[in-house]
DNA sequence: GTTTACCATAAGGTTTTATTTATATATAAT
DNA sequence: ATTATATATAAATAAAACCTTATGGTAAAC
């Protein structure tokens, strides 16, 4: 059966009124351009979907399937057009997101302001690590990722737009935290709690200690950014972190930053998509959003530093 | 949005796939007229669809609307046409009748045959009076109706498919009762109960006594023929009426049939339809079944007279 | 770097569809 | 019987849909 929309349209209309004139006045047609529709759609069913007892029309038990037929589709393509239009016009949608671990927290700030300015938006977050993250896009599992800068070699399109600074932290009972300022040098007697190997964080330290020709000691290796403050906290050593993950600590004093001379170590978060991916309307503008309102909405955070 | 049922197909198959070229492989196209198809569908929709990343094929978030939305009508199309089947092929459907109460008892009969030949037919029996009968046709709620001759002018097709043998009844303790032959004119002494004015039956005995050029005394009108038989019993006078209403009451032989000279009048049982009605299938077959069967259905109904 | 696999685009042609006007037919009302 | 109203049919045509072949571009694999 090879039916157009266009009959079916025809056919509720008639059906309706049961009457092709009106019909035909409704869908501005002349009264055989009715006749034909219908007539192409009985063909298609091979069978009468009308039939007229003296003047009068009436639908037959298949024009009955029929009639629910077209009302059924009809509602539905309504109910899709209108689905489609909220989700251009950012009433509707889904909105993918995954960020590094590390960047949880104030991403979390800046989504909370996005989704009261777009509520009905569904939002997805997968907080999880680089690899992790580099797999989503690959699968092309989620719109835009929130990451420090991505390696090469994965058709990725990475813009930098917040700055991440790199502070070195301590208990503050440690000896270095009270003091004024503290030499590069200096740093490489103390013990340093670290992140794993492959850590955005960790690369960007070693790639700074290199280019200033320092060693630096480590004690631990730890697989997230909580367990390195928790360390720190405790008293294992040093760590230098991004200080967006630091509210809290510092608000408790139970972390300190210590003034380190070329710290802080000014990195950047990435908004990151693939490569030729076309955004849908909603990751378009909270990409646009976080470009243009991160600074702010992130303001206080950078306080501590001043 | 002008959505073709072709390019939901074509769509479908794509998403399946996620791949054009298997798309048109299954479809046998050309790899360009599914790009094509795809492309139309996506203007319409005024939003990408699908999107390619590298080699892959993903679809949009619209694009998965749309594919559901492809998915439901097809399979709504899918059920429509075979709910279409089995009308055509009687595994489904709807006959409505409607017979004159008089009729009742053995059109139920008939009927009892039919349906367990088509089970799945839903069947509606709706037994009334003359009139209702008439107005019933009048509005097309029913395919067939089973009743007496109709009257004319009302653009009616009646075929005759039954004989309707009317006999006198009367109490056994009636003293007519056991004679062996009554005369016409020794009717003319007797109280009759008969129907009421408009009734089929009626106009028929009324029409046999004029004919014959008899005057005939009623004491009663009663508005069914159940009431009549009833007042028959008590013996208020006697009835004429169709044999096939009388199986019970001769079994229990509470009703006799009186040996008048001229009797039994042979009337018949009319299938009626609007001059024009397109026939269901069902409606058709039934109509077949009726004209063919009702003879040997109904025949041990006739034994009585024999 | 070359090849392979896959999709997009362009051009061209055939078929189908959609629609109109004019006219015929049928029913119901007057 | 005549008229008014409504549907069916026919003919003509403009538009569109649909598909094919040929060709170009791109990403991934070898």
């Amino acid at each position: 059966m090879n039916l157009t929309f266009r009959q079916l349209k025809v056919f509720e209309v008639v059906s309706r009124h049961l009457n092709y004139t009106k019909a035909a006045k409704e869908l501005h047609l002349s009264q055989p351009a009715v006749s034909m529709q219908i007539k192409q759609l009985e063909e298609q069913a091979d069978t009468p979907l009308i039939e007229k007892l003296g003047k009068k029309l009436y639908l037959t038990e298949v024009g009955h399937e029929m009639y629910n037929y077209a009302r059924s589709t009809m509602q539905q393509l309504l109910d899709l057009e209108e689905t489609i239009s909220q989700m251009k016009t950012l009433q509707q949608g889904h909105l993918k997101l995954a960020v590094a671990s590390t960047a949880n927290h104030f991403v979390i700030r800046l989504l909370a302001r996005f989704a009261k300015v777009h509520p009905k938006i569904r939002i997805s977050l997968d907080v999880t690590n680089r690899s992790s993250l580099l797999d989503l896009l690959d699968r092309n599992e989620c719109d835009l990722v929130i990451m420090g800068r991505p390696p090469e070699g994965h058709n990725l399109t990475a813009v930098p737009f917040l700055e991440n600074p790199l502070v070195v932290v301590a208990n503050p009972a440690h000896y270095l935290a009270d003091k004024q300022q503290v030499s590069l040098k200096e740093l490489e007697k103390e013990a340093f709690v670290i992140r794993e190997l492959g850590s955005g964080t960790r690369s960007a330290i070693e790639r700074f200690f290199s280019e200033h020709e320092l060693d630096f000691k480590t004690t631990m290796n730890m697989s997230n950014n909580r367990a390195i403050k928790h360390a720190t906290e405790e008293g294992l050593g040093l760590a230098i972190v991004s200080v967006h993950t630091l509210e809290l600590e510092l608000k408790a004093k139970t972390l300190t930053i210590v003034n380190v001379e070329g710290f802080p170590i000014y990195r950047h978060w990435y908004v990151v998509q693939r490569e030729g991916k076309r955004l849908s309307p909603i990751a378009t503008v909270f990409k646009d959003y976080i470009m243009q309102e991160a600074d702010k909405v992130i303001q206080d955070f950078n306080m501590p530093l001043l």
